[in-house]
DNA sequence: CAGTGGTCTAGACCACGGA
DNA sequence: CCGTGGTCTAGACCACTGC
């Protein structure tokens, strides 16, 4: 495990457990290199973490404070919700012991309209996977998926890997490295037939969450539209 | 200008007129150090920020590359969309030339309800003020914010303050410095008075967004919910 | 095995905050 | 003024990719 890891883990496990409470100023930099004999860049390194992760706040002149939060608002779990958004439907849900199920609704060969080719680096030519899926947790359906994948980078598809997590197959089978994920993200109605496979009344609202997934060498692998229902929340934290 | 940022905004630009293209390697962190006699812990920090910010990918052992990106899709304007986030309403209509206005519903000082006051860090005998406004962007209702601030971080606002830019206020006249925010993101239908304020059909979707914002301290400094109508997106960039 | 980016160091120097 | 965090360097060493 890297240094950087090791001190930003531990000074994270310290807010945890109280020893550093909100708005509490952290120990300096020179402290904290003596506590875990490691130079000052590599405490840097670790403090930016924190603050990447809205943990901490840092004050060039006055110090380091741990943010005034509680654990029991909108900072849930472990406070690394933000990650947790890169695994995939399945695995964060099977992570919380839900029972995960998965409705492949289509599964097919397409050309995307060349908004999406574009997106994706695509050439009229090509062809794409397009699957429909309703991901289904503890017997809710939970959300609805349109997906594009170019075939020339997620080669060889088939039905067994759709209806598990397609994420696994990339990782796992294809030996890829997902990267990375730009996300847009509007209110929607659903249409009559997702109102239907989504088991929602007509007219209620929607979180639409419109992605680009890229591998870890920047080639988009993924064009992906989903209507999440059950009120779904999506966490995002902002830094100046 | 720190040199990070000028070899960053140097890389950006070449990005951006294109010199290096949608899946092009970068030069090597070697070729950079020379090209902008710098050092590599420099360069690695500038790259840092471009992979922050989704126009590279950086991949061990094989280099450096630009993301399959075209500027017309989701990756609009100067590419720092995530930032513009963190300017306020105000700023970033006007910033776009539009014709800013706001109406102040309301303007009380009040407790908040438990939940609140523990996410500012408020005792349940502290006063906050409670702010409820619609922000108009060329004539057409954008958005209903309910806001509250502390009164002992944020004292002394008017009714002057809150019809222009709150954030101006905190910055400006209060010389304090916002540091970030923590939001979360669901879709909502508006309440009848909400249809009429934002002068849509009742039924229509909003996004609502619920935000803490914090000082450069980590102190925070505002609860507040939006919901935005006239189809507005959040933008967000997620890495492993 | 050569080429790439990532981590880490010790130490110099700078910018900012607050008494 | 001192104490804080931020930037930057030259260079050592490590980890991964891909031929």
């Amino acid at each position: 495990m890297l240094k950087y890891e090791i001190v930003a883990d531990d000074v994270r496990a310290r807010i945890a457990n109280g020893e550093f409470k909100p708005n509490d100023q952290l120990p300096t930099t020179e402290e904290l290199c003596e506590q875990y004999d490691v130079s000052k860049i590599t405490v840097k390194k670790a403090m930016d973490e924190l603050v990447l992760h809205g943990l901490i706040a840092r004050r060039r002149g006055s110090g380091s404070f741990v943010k005034g939060l509680d654990d029991t608002g909108l900072h849930k779990g472990t406070g690394w919700n933000m990650s947790s958004q890169m695994t995939g439907f399945k695995n964060e849900h099977e992570a919380l012991g839900e029972k995960v199920e998965t409705k492949v609704e289509e599964f097919s060969v397409v050309h995307p309209d060349s908004e999406i080719a574009d997106l994706l680096g695509m050439e009229p030519d090509e062809f794409a996977y397009y699957v429909c899926r309703v991901r289904i947790a503890n017997d809710v359906p939970q959300v609805i998926e349109y997906t594009y994948m170019p075939i020339k980078t997620i080669p060889d598809l088939r039905e067994k890997n759709i209806s598990g997590s397609i994420y696994d197959y990339i990782e796992q089978d294809l030996g890829l490295k997902i990267g990375s994920a730009h996300r847009t993200i509007r209110a929607v109605l659903p249409t009559g037939n997702e109102a239907e496979l989504l088991d929602v009344p007509a007219g209620t609202p929607l979180l639409e969450v419109k992605q680009v997934g890229f591998l870890d060498d920047g080639t988009p692998f993924e064009y992906s539209t989903s209507h999440h229902a059950q009120d779904y929340e999506f966490y995002s934290i902002s830094t100046h």
